[in-house]
DNA sequence: CGGATCGTTGATCAACTTCAACGGTCGTGG
DNA sequence: CCACGACCGTTGAAGTTGATCAACGATCCG
């Protein structure tokens, strides 16, 4: 079974070694679980109503997790470039309809293991638990900072405190959905970034 | 060595049994790497500057996680009541100054974990290891759930939303705290709350 | 070439904040 | 045990921030 190209396998086996000591069995192990998928723009891999049945594994391209309000407002709660992980979590976890789409910004390649497959990889090997521990926490610490500065700060520092530590990112994303990121309009956005030229000359 | 109650003893080992299954000599091996605390009604538990050494259990009481910015203001981040974990999560994990404060709402007691303590549960039994996985990943699906709720609604449906899940909790806070939390002032809170009392009549 | 999608701009409007003043309550020291 | 001050919630008026709506231009892709 050739499930996963060279290329993918070196990445996700390099990732893991950041965070956990693997033998090669061990790290075959890990990634046979995961299988690799080409999803191409504007591809949808989670949607409202379906169980997020696997986290995914950015190897290359970008995603984009948002909801849509009743009123048909849609609102990004996070992305994912390479090396990022990106799913609905809450529909994860508790293997529950999802409530949020995950769509791919540009074509991409990922990586994705299934519930029941990370389920088994978990059980088999103390350090694979160890190592989707780490995941979870750097996830929690990354979602509360984010917390703090979504309550705490003005849409404009939102954004320049956006720009100053993930402007790699936004040069790759269309506005509305950098806009619908940091929970401001597309329109207000585009007035400040309009302020922002201005005031430099 | 007494540093645990029976009371909290029971509690804490009751609680990690909802998700793994430890025999009597696990489950004293994990009680006995926690410590009982009391806490004063306005004593801090968490500093900004400080690094957070501990993981909090709360067995009884409560308690409120804030960050104040340049300007003063002061905003919530989390609550934490019986049977809840609470920190600053970005400290704790990465053993760095903290940024937020962590205070007792009531008089409390709890059972606190070392972080090098919590290390060597972790890598001394599989089943610890599982535990901490699954408490963080679902810190990670409950605060990915906050976010969501943030961005997208309005202030009065935050409220609303709030006090349809977590009333028992409301009812413990000061009302400024509520506000912070909710991402509004607590003149517009009380506004707000002012507002259903008239339309009820 | 033509339509859809995206960013921009300006005018108006709503949501929420700020500021200031007041009354109630709680805890602390005398 | 009372009195005082600090803290908390409330109310109203005025001010800001950011949303909404509508129209236009640019670009991308088929």
């Amino acid at each position: 079974m050739h499930l996963i190209s060279m290329n993918s396998k070196k990445i996700l086996s390099q990732y893991i070694q950041n965070f956990v000591d693997l033998n090669e069995d061990e790290a075959n192990q890990f990634v046979s679980c995961f299988e690799e998928i080409k999803v191409k723009k504007r591809q949808f891999i989670v949607q409202p109503n379906f169980i997020a049945h696997h986290v995914h594994f950015v190897v290359k391209g970008a995603f984009r997790s948002y909801v849509v309000t009743d009123e048909g407002n849609d609102h990004t709660t996070s992305f994912a470039i390479e090396n990022w992980w990106i799913t609905d979590y809450n529909s994860f976890i508790y293997q529950q309809p999802a409530t949020s789409f995950v769509i791919a910004l540009e074509d991409s390649v990922i990586l994705r293991v299934h519930y029941e497959k990370q389920k088994e990889l978990k059980q088999a090997n103390h350090k694979f638990e160890t190592f989707f521990r780490i995941i979870a926490e750097r996830g929690l610490a990354f979602f509360q900072r984010r917390i703090t500065n979504n309550i705490t700060l003005s849409a404009e520092r939102r954004y320049d405190q956006f720009m100053s530590k993930y402007s790699h990112i936004a040069q790759r994303l269309p506005q509305y959905a950098l806009a619908s990121f940091l929970g401001m309009t597309p329109e207000f956005l585009s007035k400040i970034r309009n302020n922002k030229v201005q005031k430099k000359s």
